[in-house]
DNA sequence: ACATGTGAAGTTATTCACAGCC
DNA sequence: GGCTGTGAATAACTTCACATGT
């Protein structure tokens, strides 16, 4: 298999791409366009034939895209063989939204652990999600062989429990803390930091034209 | 003022310096080194030097930039003359989540009003914000007069709801769902997508080296 | 006629390299 | 020597234009 260099916006797309996807199959859809894709993702039709043939989806001239087939072509890119176990940090508001989100219940993707640092929280179950106490983790992480977390504690703690994480096998992080941790190489983060995109939003909300997003569709 | 054709990127990293500013600035700094921001904020000397420059933000010499003199050349880009009302629309876990985080920062942004349809929360005030029904909508907004709405309702309301906002006077949305919203033109979106987000740290994850994220600091 | 696939061109974003200054 | 500011070069990403297939 071929997977040399796919960018991270590629990867996004691909990911989105499939959500689209497995809807449209929900709704009884067999092949799709690349126009009718890229407007459900608010992109382009060059793009999205560009971003499948990266993964190596190939079309039907006259009749697009193989609506199984993109998903599965899709899947194989993204997913791993096996299903990756996902530890969850802080289980606060953020942290239980995280658990309530079912869309990634039945993919390969699975929050197999929670750690919170209240002693009301431990060895609670919240959306079949085990609560343990953030001593735990290393034992937890090692048993379920977990490399992905996820860290949506407070901003105070989010260093100290990253690197705890870290030290428990994890090298992958979904960051939604304000903070940028300080971390070896090697270790893959990705932010999601709400205060910074409502600044965004902010901004770009007060200077139309000069946005970059903001619903555009170019065709071909 | 200048502030022709800034990149979202800039935005974005520009929220980010004037809260780590804040941060220093609170630990008693009184300047910084382009590369000691840059370090902080994970990115190159150079690039925070180009960021400060485009809106209009000088260093000194051998002397780096001083700390309340950059806060606020960043603040007179970033910030609206006026504090901004933001509406808030779902209070699930997620949308308090959203309430526990914004109070934290009493920035020229405040969210002014929480929507919901579920009647058990109508009323109530959550982290100094009240909570209406969605019907009132178009009442609060034109009162308050809110431009920006976060998007925090399950994914089947989204587009709906997304809508009542529009036509509530809102013209630039923080969307936590995972739909990609189909809005009239001229409207602002940015979407926080976490399933999008953590299958991307997945892939990376496995696939390290391939990724551009990943914590790596080049010099200049 | 209309859709895919793709080299080439265009556009945007980042980094290099160095001038100027203290 | 070490820092800022910036033209020039590079890299990354997107779109154009069109060849090809049915």
């Amino acid at each position: 298999m071929k997977d040399y260099s796919i960018s991270g916006k590629t990867v996004e797309r691909l990911s989105l791409y499939r959500r689209i996807l497995l809807g449209r199959k929900k709704d009884g859809a067999t092949h799709v366009y690349s126009h009718e894709l890229a407007e459900l993702a608010c992109g382009s039709a060059v793009q999205v034939r560009r971003d499948l043939m990266s993964v190596g989806c190939e079309g039907h001239t006259n009749r697009g895209y193989d609506v199984p087939a993109l998903i599965d072509g899709i899947s194989r890119f993204l997913d791993a063989a096996e299903t990756q176990g996902v530890a969850l940090a802080g289980v606060g508001n953020l942290g239980r939204a995280v658990l309530a989100y079912v869309a990634w219940r039945q993919q390969k993707l699975v929050v197999k652990a929670a750690f919170d640092s209240d002693p009301a929280k431990i060895d609670r179950v919240i959306n079949g999600c085990r609560v343990y106490s953030i001593d735990a983790i290393s034992a937890v992480l090692a048993r379920e062989k977990i490399m992905i977390g996820i860290l949506a504690v407070p901003a105070e703690q989010a260093q100290e429990i990253a690197e705890k994480l870290i030290s428990a096998g994890v090298r992958g992080i979904l960051n939604f803390t304000p903070v940028r941790l300080q971390l070896p190489e090697g270790v893959y983060v990705e932010n999601l930091d709400m205060t910074v995109s409502l600044e965004k939003v902010a901004y770009f909300t007060r200077h139309p034209g000069t946005a970059d997003g903001g619903e555009v569709l170019p065709e071909n």
